[in-house]
DNA sequence: CGTGGTCAAGCGGTA
DNA sequence: TACCGCTTGACCACG
């Protein structure tokens, strides 16, 4: 799928004088507040899997449960479209026990064709959509350990087969953390380069990295980044909640250089602290004023960029953003779900 | 029907 | 070394 391309400059001819403006997208993750039984991430736990004395009735079970997650992900798609939200992140939990070593020997993607089918085509018909994913926090490519990279190894795969299966062009469709600290932070970002030699290069060029809220900072994870050439998304909150030197957008320059080979615009991830007390918890919703302080800083310094927003009230807490920023004059109102910062 | 406990993963902190 | 908390959404047993 050729899509989101990087747009031309979007330049407006103001009394004769021109700005350059930037172009917002907004998007959510996996769960919307308002389409009633939409869940993309039902599930079996192992224990229930065993629990089926039947095996070949449990795998089944297990296809079933695909299928209704992929099906209720046409509808949400269906529904962001309609809302013109075109940023989407999938859940990870689409198939469950897909990366079980008990259940090595079942081909999961076989039974899922004809709903890829559908998506497939849905998505073709939508190009400027962009939908990604977000390995969970026990995919750990900088890990010590061999099983544990192993496992997290399978677990893209499953991403990257997912994403063929959608005929989406893997690239730098996949977010992640750096991993774990293991007690020695610069000890922990070498092993992150050791094992990077180690996954292949389809699925290396699948991810992007984020900085935490805990460990590894902006300029740690961008450390990472351009030695690595991959794209990284700029986390504002976690950066609130974990850096060396406040100032970030000394270093922006260089976060919009990690996406100079990507066909894509560059992301970032959006959300506000629950409180002083749980400053790491994200919020319901994303806080206006936190949000404007970052667009002014940024505005015009990239031609587009895409913001996931990632807050307890999801597709809410999107519409809420959009209709505050109705009220600021640097702002002109796309679509339900875009913007330009002028 | 609502709710607290359970599941799954691995890190991080404490004793 | 061993345990508990954290995180996430789903699901189950209980009342």
């Amino acid at each position: 799928m050729d899509s989101c391309k990087k747009g031309t400059l979007h330049v407006k001819n103001y009394l004769g004088v021109f700005f350059i403006m930037t172009f917002v997208r907004l998007g959510y993750s996996a769960i919307s507040t308002h389409l009633k039984n939409s869940s993309t991430s039902k599930t079996m736990t192992y224990t229930r899997f065993l629990q089926i004395k039947d095996r070949e009735a449990a795998i089944h079970k297990l296809e079933e449960i695909s299928n209704a997650n992929l099906m209720n992900l046409l509808r949400l798609l269906r529904y962001n479209v309609a809302n013109d939200i075109l940023f989407y992140r999938i859940s990870s939990k689409l198939i469950p026990l897909a990366d079980h070593e008990d259940t090595s020997d079942w081909n999961y993607m076989e039974p899922l064709k004809d709903s890829l089918v559908k998506l497939q085509s849905f998505l073709s018909e939508h190009p400027n959509l962009r939908v990604d994913f977000h390995a969970d926090h026990f995919v750990l490519i900088n890990s010590p350990t061999k099983h544990v990279l192993i496992n997290s190894i399978k677990t893209l795969r499953m991403h990257h087969r997912i994403l063929k299966g959608l005929r989406i062009a893997p690239e730098h469709r996949c977010i992640m953390h750096v991993g774990g600290g293991y007690g020695d932070k610069e000890k922990a970002l070498e092993q992150f380069i050791q094992n990077w030699a180690l996954v292949s290069s389809d699925l290396q060029k699948m991810i992007i990295l984020e900085n935490d809220d805990k460990t590894f900072s902006l300029l740690d994870t961008l450390y990472l980044c351009e030695k690595l050439s991959i794209p990284m998304v700029f986390d504002y909150h976690h950066h609130l909640a974990n850096h060396a030197d406040a100032d970030w957008l000394k270093q922006w320059e260089r976060v919009i250089d990690t996406w100079q080979f990507s066909n894509l615009p560059i992301k970032m991830h959006i959300s506000s602290p629950k409180s002083e007390q749980q400053f790491r918890a994200h919020a319901d919703y994303v806080d206006i004023d936190m949000f404007m302080a970052f667009l002014n800083n940024i505005k015009g310094s990239v031609d587009q960029i895409d913001c996931m927003i990632e807050a307890k009230q999801k597709d809410e807490a999107l519409f809420r953003l959009m209709k505050d920023l109705k009220n600021r004059p640097e702002i002109e109102i796309v679509d339900g779900g875009s913007f330009y910062v002028n």
